[in-house]
DNA sequence: CTGAAAGCGCTTACAG
DNA sequence: CTGAAAGCGCTTACAG
């Protein structure tokens, strides 16, 4: 019950290793007689593929990483999901980092620490200033995900954050709010680009100044949504009469303290997010958010990581040839293509102030 | 700026590259002056390990794979982040599939079709019926996690189902409930486990068979929780006082249709979950749950799982020996441990009907 | 304590 | 369309 190698394939169906290679990774070239033939001493063999051998042999493992900050928050989790499946349907295996936000984390992986293990990386940064890694274009396959920008030498893939937050305020605004709350600046340049939205749409609306409030939190999550909904209600000022959370896990926790205290959600404070995660189809009341498309992002991104492979291994793809002398005219600047993905807005009870338009 | 080999390292250093190998595996026997000759090599060129390489050489790749259901769902993307965070301590990376829940990917996963990428497998099998792999114990290491067993033939780490179940359930009688709905049954072996300790709590505080009650659902999810609730919310049955949902996913959905059909939690219904998922403490109200250590679960897996691959082969670990003609004793069959972890209930608003005892 | 060499299981020009 | 052979970058007995 040894390890059945190509080896012992090939002499079982009678063949020489190559032709089981090609017949293992589906060569076209090989005759149906042969791969029945060889087919056959596969299954009953049982032969299974050594993806550490094929790896070395290659220099393409079959695995691309992903990395985010934590994987229990829900957004990152319903991205990894995402991925997985995406990858999964390409017969890509993904391997899961969790980087805990953490900067010195996140740069190592820029400097490409998982290239050796994975033919791509799919970065899913949080706490990476936008002038880091300026430096250096990376010379692997990399794919920022998600909302978060590093300059832009770098592909990324995800919604437009500076319109997605527009669209939550301007409904708000429909719905006849004025003075509202945008939960969640924090320095992040994720974050300066949804407080830009929020500028932008109330600025279009000719909302007095007086009116524009903002709570600044750590991190986008439901502890500091509730912490920071908390002080603001304790406070003595007016209260507001919506709260647009930069993400929905900052809302979860908005709802939470306003619960807790006993205003009521919409009559006297309208609230809205960013992510609809699953979650947010049953808090209380149940909670509007703006939906990026996951499935898109996925399938963007690992196209994008595909197309940088290509580019940089040459048409046939001869992997990792012997002291690459000749390599071309080296990898290509990756031209950075930020593409923005499809967002819509989920209209759920905690923003409906008005009977909707008939 | 090809790729650093060892080689390139020990040529740098004026050493072999059995040297350079012993420096970066950490080999004690190694002359101080020569080992930080060969780090300034190392540093100076920039090396990086092939894992690849060095996974085919040794037999082992570095890598344990987590296989769960959806990494969507909160207790899996927690347990998920536990696992992770757990191996990266002892210095492995994870590689997260995502079964779907799907038998036949569960099924080949259990027969080994991980094993040519992980040193081990931590399998959370949903749907695998327990007669099922009962025919071979799996020839590489696998621990079973969570609540999910398969017979017995397999290592599981996880919670005591029935006992969680139990308390629960003895926490809500205590509550003065006593028409209380198990709601979760579905024909899993964990739905049986939980049952029975809903039984027992029931059975305990001789509980007339008239107030048990059983909403049965097809999955544990928020939206599966949700339907059976309105549907017993619909019946012309007397209310019950309290519900006691099978996990978190499903008491959310509850709170959720109790909220809608303006049904108040504690005072008319109390509901208590099991999970504890970070969602739990800002639902609406507070979610009372048992409360699994995942850090713990984590941790009792790996240590089983390197208990499993040292039995495997022998002490000084000589990987993939030639033709592995001595076998040893072959694998020993592994004593099937199933590890009951610690748990404890968190009590929250969502059943709380009596005054704390001072 | 260190070197020279074999070999892990594949893929892939090179011939035929 | 198929074979024989080299080699990917490591680790590890075997010598010394």
């Amino acid at each position: 019950m040894a390890r059945v190698r190509m080896r012992d394939v090939a002499e079982h169906a009678g063949v020489s290793v190559r032709t089981v290679s090609n017949v293992v990774s589906g060569y076209p070239h090989v005759s149906p007689e042969t791969r029945a033939k060889v087919q056959r001493s596969l299954d009953e063999l049982g032969y299974r593929m050594d993806y550490m051998a094929r790896g070395l042999r290659s220099g393409r493992t079959g695995f691309i990483a992903l990395a985010v900050p934590f994987l229990a928050e829900p957004y990152f989790a319903e991205l990894a999901q995402a991925v997985i499946r995406a990858a999964g349907r390409r017969g890509i295996t993904v391997l899961v980092e969790a980087t805990a936000g953490d900067s010195e984390v996140e740069r190592r992986i820029l400097e490409g620490g998982l290239t050796n293990v994975a033919d791509g990386v799919l970065l899913s940064a949080l706490t990476l200033p936008a002038t880091d890694g300026a430096a250096a274009a990376p010379d692997f396959p990399l794919v920022m995900l998600g909302e978060h920008s590093v300059g832009d030498q770098f592909p990324r893939v995800g919604i437009d954050n500076v319109a997605a937050a527009r669209t939550a305020v301007e409904h708000l605004l429909e719905q006849g709010c004025r003075r509202i709350v945008a939960l969640g600046r924090n320095g992040s340049e994720n974050g300066r680009q949804r407080t830009e939205g929020y500028r932008q749409a109330m600025s279009a609306a000719r909302v007095r100044r007086v009116n524009w409030l903002v709570a600044p939190v750590d991190d986008w999550t439901r502890e500091q949504g509730y912490a920071a909904v908390r002080e603001l209600l304790e406070g003595d000022g007016p209260l507001p009469d919506a709260i647009f959370a930069f993400n929905d896990a900052l809302a979860v926790g908005a709802l939470r303290a306003l619960d807790a205290s006993g205003v009521r959600v919409p009559e006297d404070v309208a609230v809205a997010g960013i992510d609809d995660i699953q979650e947010s189809a049953y808090t209380h009341p149940p909670l509007t958010s703006v939906a990026p498309d996951l499935d898109v992002i996925a399938e963007r991104a690992l196209t994008l990581l595909e197309e940088q492979a290509g580019r940089r291994s040459g048409a046939q793809g001869a992997g990792r040839p012997g002291t690459e002398g000749a390599e071309g005219a080296g990898p290509e600047p990756v031209t950075a293509r930020q593409e923005a993905t499809p967002f819509r807005l989920v209209v759920r009870e905690s923003s409906r102030r008005r009977p909707p338009a008939r």
